[in-house]
DNA sequence: TTTATTAATGCAACTGAGTTTCATTAATTT
DNA sequence: AAATTAATGAAACTCAGTTGCATTAATAAA
């Protein structure tokens, strides 16, 4: 079950991802420090996954990105694309390649994660 | 730097990797809980990954994952395959599948991750 | 508009994977 | 056999993410 209310907490995390491709719940977290708890950040970064508004995914060291979604709907998230990130500055971007992944026999594939590593182009 | 002396620790660690694939630390950690430290362990795993002998990558929830390498060395980890986790029962599979990872544009790769999550056969 | 309902929030405490420090042990060299 | 130092164990720590619960505020009902 995602977003219910329309309350202003769903507006400013709405209002982070305006900017940038993709951002980590961490940096979500100092950034709005003295607007909301770190608490109701995950819950709603959570929801709005569900509503399929955000996609999520996991960088280096674990830590959890968000990303706005492109054609995802709250049944399904379609927008598989390959995240980078940059080793140096932390970086995270969403490419636009699409990978192919292959059908594997006798399993089902629920989603795919594709994270390529390395150095971006600021970086280089 | 990787490992230098022939201990036991290296040995047990080893031994594990035999019967399966890919192994959590966290199950590592229950698993050899009476013989070895925790601490050790995550020395070991990352000595050995320094070696080329072992890769890690990350799983569901972002815990660590070891598998053995197939054709690395100290210089670089050339062993990319896609790995599968069985959403149900939580087992992790090394892919003989290639993936094709395009080049980007102004930007390094260093390398890729893919993890593809589903259903294994044995859950199906 | 006011009241009632309950989703959403904040706070504090907690969880658990992974790390750090440092004294001790044991593999290797001399 | 003694000296050297890599490796280990134990305890304490870090920090991303979660849980429980009392309070607040968005929405529905009166």
């Amino acid at each position: 079950m995602g977003i219910i209310r329309n309350t202003k907490s769903v507006k400013i995390l709405l209002d982070e991802f305006n900017n940038r491709d993709a951002i980590s719940v961490i940096e979500l977290i100092r950034r709005l420090n003295s607007k909301l708890n770190k608490t109701t950040i995950y819950r709603v970064l959570d929801k709005l996954e569900d509503d399929g508004i955000l996609h999520s995914f996991l960088g280096n060291k674990g830590i959890k990105w968000y990303a706005k979604c492109n054609d995802c709907s709250v049944s399904a998230h379609n927008d598989v694309h390959p995240h980078f990130q940059c080793l140096n500055c932390g970086r995270m971007d969403c490419l636009p390649e699409s990978i192919d992944i292959p059908k594997i026999s006798n399993r089902e594939i629920i989603h795919s994660h594709v994270l390529i590593q390395g150095t971006c182009e600021l970086c280089l």
